[in-house]
DNA sequence: GTCGACGACTTGAACGATCTAATCCAGGAC
DNA sequence: GTCCTGGATTAGATCGTTCAAGTCGTCGAC
């Protein structure tokens, strides 16, 4: 029987001799309010615990503070631990900010943009966050016609494609600097562990890894084997490069082909106790921790701030004050699969 | 200038030439509109887009549809993975079933405890999923207390507990499968990797491999290394129990105590190619799949189902026609580390 | 002394839905 | 004919907040 609902402003008001809208200004707009008043409404409020109603200020503001975020229909491998990763930090750093993350889920581009107009018309949640773009996008492109704030954790690939605000991880930058410390450590000739051609990402990576080289003198080009993502496919890779009996350090495009290269590793220095090759993976996943692979750590916190900074902006007509599209470098982990060589 | 905003239940109404009234029953109470009239309201909400704002819904109702997950502040090794899974089959069901399922983080339980009440208070969140229970829990006593309908991916370890709703995989079935199956295969010495005493899931993991050694008149008692969860510590753990010869089959607590054992194992087939020793791991992660690891693997799909059923029947008020404690029964995937003997 | 400006606060309306109670009308029962 | 019953629909109030347009003094300028 006890039904007593939590206090409203009305609440508040009649309590501290005030107005509704006088305990709303304390709350939106201190600045305009009396210090005495303010402070009498202040307290007030934490006698009673009050706490606004969000349904109702969405109501009346058409402001939600929610941000949706589409979880990817299937976990793609390892390197899912990246995208959870950056699933913490963004709920945090927008927890910070005064935002909130609704999750949702789609089938496919289209099913998904469906949703986008669905949360936006029956949720008015007032952004969205993509973490999988990929070529030919037909997402972003759709959001952007319908002036709807968003952003992306991943730059657009398609040459010439409209420029939206996106945070993404410097991979060539990453590479680079793992090939740099593979050279620096003594190694002359390096491989690089690829992708197949065409995948925006795996590109980018294998462009730090030659700009490296050349950089050093040892280019033009460079030994690289390429193949699918996945432990046994990174083994067979790594047993390929490893025909050669000069090479002696491998930079993988991911920790699941690094994975899977140390295991090749292992066989060769076991055939050869003189040939110690290094290895260098990407992502630092926990597993490459847990092995003691140096390996290349995307910052997703600062992915995470970045991109709630970014829609906020949007959301809030703020001018932007820095770059619409944010690239953010990342930091080589060195760990035991790549030594100094003596 | 094109400000027009989206249509609402008056704008339907008047096109319809009904009242608001009748709009909001032809959604929500259809039985009891007159055919003809339902028909032709709902011709106009298809015509027009009409989608209900879910804010005005809410302020009325006090009703979100919401869902309060939160995000565990740390990642945890391998086994986030499984959560990663967790959480998308989770988004899935409730979209299923018209749920939002909304995101928080927080440093620590008393903290987790405040964003319960503030999500209550503000946002109106209808219920929680905790996905990450563990002993002495203050959590689910305080939601219990505050009767705030919630269920948790986890059973209560704590005995004597309150019994609030929960769903959870029967851990020890996994692994008396799993033991099972190498039984059948031909097996008679095998050992558990297991994680120190004191965990639940570990110690339920556990009872499984002894009940399955004592079923088949192995028992009682068995060879178990215990080591914390973690690749190198699963590898070192497989070592000490193959120093017995005659130890031919290892049953694992996780995917990364078994992945670590495939080093150890790998060594010892070398060292003597006539030993052959089986794995079986637990969790069947992505990286199982890829190195063709034997796993129990937990049905999270089934999991997110059956929490979001009870939850639903919570909000709702409803009776609850089945068990407010769910235990489901993992699958065993057998792959190559799991041969028959000859 | 009058006026306007300004600061501090208040009042009614609005946001878009649902709840409650009322209305209207047809069909029987008596 | 009157009354009742029940199905279909409607009108008004309400949820808790913010917006827009006030009111009420006080102060300074002329």
């Amino acid at each position: 029987m006890t039904e007593d609902r939590r206090p409203t402003l009305t609440t508040v008001a009649q309590r501290a001799q005030v107005s509704r809208q006088t305990v709303s200004n304390v709350l939106n707009t201190p600045e305009i309010v009396r210090p005495e008043t303010r402070e009498r409404v202040l307290r007030v409020i934490a006698e009673l615990d009050y706490r606004p109603n969000v349904a109702a200020r969405q109501l009346r503001t058409r402001r939600s503070s929610v941000l949706g975020l589409c979880v990817p229909p299937a976990a793609d491998g390892i390197s899912g631990q990246v995208l959870d990763r950056f699933l913490h930090a963004l709920t945090e750093e927008a927890q910070r900010g005064g935002l909130r993350i609704m999750l949702f889920t789609a089938p496919d581009d289209e099913a998904e943009i469906r949703e986008y107009e669905n949360l936006r018309a029956t949720t008015g949640v007032d952004g969205f966050v993509l973490a999988n773009t990929h070529p030919r996008d037909p997402r972003t492109a759709w959001l952007a016609a319908h002036g709807v704030p968003f952003v992306s954790f991943g730059r657009p690939w398609d040459r010439g494609a409209s420029s939206h605000p996106w945070v993404d991880i410097d991979g060539r930058e990453g590479t680079r600097a793992a090939t740099r410390h593979l050279l620096d450590a003594g190694h002359r000739r390096i491989a690089f562990l690829g992708w197949p051609e065409g995948s925006g990402v795996g590109d980018d990576r294998l462009a730090g890894f030659l700009a490296a080289l050349d950089a050093a003198g040892l280019g033009p080009g460079g030994v690289v084997e390429r193949c699918e993502d996945g432990v046994p496919e990174g083994e067979a890779a790594a047993r390929r490069a490893l025909v050669r009996d000069d090479v002696t350090a491998l930079v993988c495009v991911s920790d699941s082909v690094a994975l899977g290269a140390m295991t090749a590793v292992r066989e060769a220095d076991l055939a050869d106790p003189a040939r110690i090759v290094a290895i260098s993976g990407f992502d630092d996943t926990p597993v490459a921790a847990a092995v003691g692979l140096t390996s290349v750590a995307q910052p997703v916190e600062d992915v995470a701030a970045r991109a709630v900074a970014l829609v906020r902006a949007q959301i809030h007509g703020d001018p932007v004050d820095t770059d619409r599209q944010v690239l953010i470098e990342p930091r080589l982990v060195v760990r035991a699969t790549s030594p100094a060589r003596h």
